[in-house]
RNA sequence: GGCCUCAUCGUCUAACGGUUAGGACAGCAGGUUCUCAUCCUGCAAAUCGGGGUUCGAUUCCCCGUGGGGCUGCCA
């Protein structure tokens, strides 16, 4: 299957966007197929510089790079690559001028002369009619010699589609099944612009024809223009792609989602440390599911899984609750190596002198399983690399049953006990086993408490045994007798 | 207003017309040699309403209701 994602180069790379693109770019993988980029830059109000290029970028974070079209070369220059080109909605003008003149020359089109201030003030009384705003065909009752004058006097103009009235028009949506759509309930809709560009509608079939697209998967606010993409296809004598309308992401007040409702740029998640892993396998799971218990997908087994009869019809809120359990999924999931490596930069930022530490990998297996975000490490392990200051309240704890005045006695043992446990002993199992042996007559947590306090001076942080171990005896020493005097 | 569309726990969702309506997240309660996290166990939590069809409807049909989308020389 061709697929294609064709945004608009108006801002951000939108979540929703990015799952459009998503289910695009699965489909066309596994069927083996080229997923193309094409650029609709038909507004030339709205265009935002560097669009392009953010949304490539964003699509490229997310693992989505595309085959054809508009892309990032490997110096990450915005480029166009392909047979189909050229990509821009923009450099295409002509072709859309043409099929515009043969769609008026079939009688399936015409020009209309009507001024923007007229349309509106139709609306107006179509509206206090209770009437639908449609536009009331005045211009397509002019005569030949009308309509020659006002272009040779160069008049500014627009080129609409005639819609048949009496007639219903069907289509087969892969997600939806079939639809029907009555004629006369459709507007004649605008192909070519006063400034000569295209609309949406035109440029879509013309293009998605041209490029040989497929499979045309795209939000479901695009249902109700279904009918004058099939006419379209239709007078032009073309064979329409298959569709799938895919269920809109809503806000927690179950309308579309838009800016106002929290985060919707997907360079905000990158900001914010998601793993992109998190946030295709979070927007796979929005509207589809593989109808096993499988929750935790890689973009591969995504690719060989996903298919269109399991998406949902309906919308679906995009609730990021979800999303931070994924990422603590996807962050134990990441190798010891693989996981050191990426806070070690992050770490020595803070601690230079963890570039040099041969046992960095350790310590970075004490925080793994506790971390939601890469950028929270260095503030995880500040107590591996700066003494800590331990409070009395911190290390007498009333959960622990821990009482300021036992603090004294239980300093005494833990130094006695740990200053006698040898260098070859000072492992996890060689700590745990000499200090639950020398209780004295407290419990272990009236002990461990405390140990674990005095080393990282942290309500919480790894376990009592792990933080001594990769701290080491001289250090542990230390940091007890600092404890004590405080007490 | 018109057209299109959708409807299962709070959220994401499962269930050839026959299930005690299942799972996951979140919540709550426990447990896991000290805290936090992880992990484990348990609890609570839903078929929008009304009619049909059927021996039997979450499932099929109709009508409501509710939500959403579109209704631009935006995409």
């Amino acid at each position: 299957m061709r697929t294609r994602f064709p945004p608009s180069p108006t801002g951000f790379l939108h979540v929703g966007s990015l799952r459009t693109a998503l289910t695009n770019h699965l489909l066309s993988k596994k069927t083996k197929g080229n997923f193309l980029m094409r650029i609709e830059d038909t507004d030339r109000e709205r265009l935002v510089p560097g669009a392009v290029e953010n949304m490539l970028k964003g699509l490229a974070w997310a693992g989505i790079v595309p085959d054809e079209g508009v892309m990032l070369d490997s110096n990450g220059e915005v480029v166009q690559k392909g047979t189909h080109g050229p990509y821009y909605q923009s450099e295409r003008l002509d072709l859309y001028k043409k099929y515009a003149a043969e769609l008026i020359e079939k009688g399936h089109a015409y020009y209309c002369f009507c001024t923007p201030e007229r349309l509106t003030e139709m609306r107006k009384e179509q509206e206090a009619r209770k009437q639908a705003p449609m536009y009331d065909r005045r211009c397509c009752n002019l005569s030949k010699e009308d309509v020659d004058a006002k272009l040779k006097a160069g008049e500014r103009h627009v080129i609409r589609m005639k819609v048949p009235h009496e007639r219903t028009i069907t289509f087969n949506d892969d997600i939806r099944g079939e639809m029907k759509f009555q004629g006369h309930t459709v507007d004649d809709q605008v192909l070519l612009k006063g400034d000569g560009f295209p609309t949406y509608h035109l440029a879509h079939v013309v293009d998605d024809h041209l490029m040989e697209t497929d499979l045309v998967i795209r939000g479901e606010e695009w249902l109700s223009s279904l009918p004058k993409h099939i006419l379209l296809f239709e007078w032009l004598g073309w064979t329409p792609p298959q569709y799938a309308h895919v269920p809109l992401l809503l806000s927690k007040d179950r309308k579309k989602l838009s800016k106002r409702d929290g985060d919707v740029a997907v360079e905000e998640y990158i900001a914010k440390g998601y793993l992109p892993e998190v946030m295709v396998n979070f927007l796979a799971l929005l509207g589809w599911n593989p109808g096993t218990t499988q929750e935790i997908f890689t973009m591969d087994e995504l690719i060989e899984q996903f298919s269109l009869d399991r998406v949902q019809k309906a919308g679906a809120i995009f609730d990021l609750e979800k999303l931070d359990w994924l990422q603590g999924q996807w962050m134990r999931k990441i190798s010891p190596q693989e996981f050191a490596k990426r806070i070690l930069p992050l770490v020595t930022e803070k601690f230079p002198t963890a570039a040099s530490d041969k046992d960095f990998i350790k310590k970075a297996q004490l925080i793994q399983e506790r971390i939601t975000f890469f950028h929270e490490a260095p503030e995880m392990l500040t107590w591996f690399y700066k003494e800590p200051h331990a409070s009395v309240e911190l290390l007498a704890s009333e959960k622990q049953k821990i009482t300021k005045a036992q603090l004294p006695e239980i300093f005494a043992i833990l130094e006695k006990t740990l200053s006698d446990v040898p260098e070859k002993n000072w492992t996890v199992d060689g700590l745990k086993d000499a200090v639950l042996k020398n209780l004295g007559d407290f419990k272990q947590g009236q002990l461990l408490w405390p140990l674990r306090a005095a080393l990282t001076g942290l309500p919480y942080s790894p376990g009592a045994f792990e933080v001594a171990e990769a701290l080491g005896k001289e250090k542990v020493l230390h940091r007890l007798a600092n404890a004590k005097k405080t007490t």
